[in-house]
DNA sequence: ACCAGGAACGAGAACGATTACCATTCGGGT
DNA sequence: ACCCGAATGGTAATCGTTCTCGTTCCTGGT
């Protein structure tokens, strides 16, 4: 419950155009709603919670879920899994600022950010290209998800 | 629905043993349901969601989920994010037959097991370890997880 | 073999996240 | 201004998972 972003600020950013053109083909318009979720998950730095977008948006909890579902499905936004049982929700990398993977607390079930090395990522770019001719499936993306303890919960109290 | 073993046979596998002392220093004894599900998840060659390991082992439900609570506790059982809502469940690599990683479909569910290469491996490794330098973080173990489209789902009927 | 106490069990209630429903409102084209 | 489909949002329903608690099973001591 910390540093998530209020975005009443539903201005037409570079994120808010882009979306649009991808919404378009889906009969997708870009309400007030879809653009506030969408300011709200461009300035966290971090997957975030559904209840984190409304506490963050002020939109009703059930438009949320819808909007994040058609979001998902024009491939704007991402699902990610956290550690616990909440899906989190973040812009898709053609969306987002830049590729990145995800460190994931077990304890508190917080996700964060971070960049992996070049060289990791060409690597892994190989492999997964190698997987689609292999066995007939057909990549949309890849994972890289690092799990631990946070320094938090390591040094706080544990269970 | 296709593959889940049936798995009644509760005799004592390498795993099995190997399990029992994992659960010692957790007062947790090797019973016939925790037996029986080990052996589900040992015969299973992926992830199993709850209903499977309901299906192939006919323990109750709430049992399931108690031993299955348990095991990931022990570090026997790792918990493993599917594409949609049910966890999946599979051995902890020290007590599966070797290492590896997922390949999950987004259309269907199901997630595949599959094994990188070993120089990808080790930069993984090189790129975890300098995590926990940097910032705190305790790294348990990382996740490699290619996204997208199982042959069935590519040429099947789509929503 | 018998008993006591803790571990394990299991059926059903409770819960929390997500989805479905549906009457109402909105938007933008004509 | 009118129409029609898109969008909304409060509420009910669903679904996976966890909790509760009385019963049963073990295991170790006598």
């Amino acid at each position: 419950m910390s540093n998530v972003p209020r975005a009443t600020d539903t201005s037409s950013h570079t994120t808010a155009v882009a979306a649009a053109q991808a919404l378009a083909p889906f009969h997708l318009r870009l309400t007030r709603h879809r653009r506030t979720v969408l300011a709200v998950l461009e300035v966290a730095d971090r997957p975030l919670t559904t209840d984190e977008i409304v506490a963050g948006s002020a939109v009703p909890v059930s438009t949320v879920y819808r909007i994040l579902a058609e979001l998902v499905e024009a491939g704007v936004v991402v699902r990610v899994a956290g550690a616990g049982g909440a899906d989190r929700h973040e812009l898709a990398e053609p969306y987002s600022r830049h590729h990145h993977h995800h460190l994931v607390c077990e304890g508190c079930g917080i996700v964060n950010d971070f960049e992996p090395s070049p060289q990791l990522e060409r690597l892994i770019e190989r492999e997964v290209a190698a997987l689609l001719g292999s066995n007939g499936f057909e990549v949309s993306h890849h994972l890289f998800d690092v799990r631990g303890r946070c320094r938090e919960c390591v040094s706080g109290v544990e269970a």
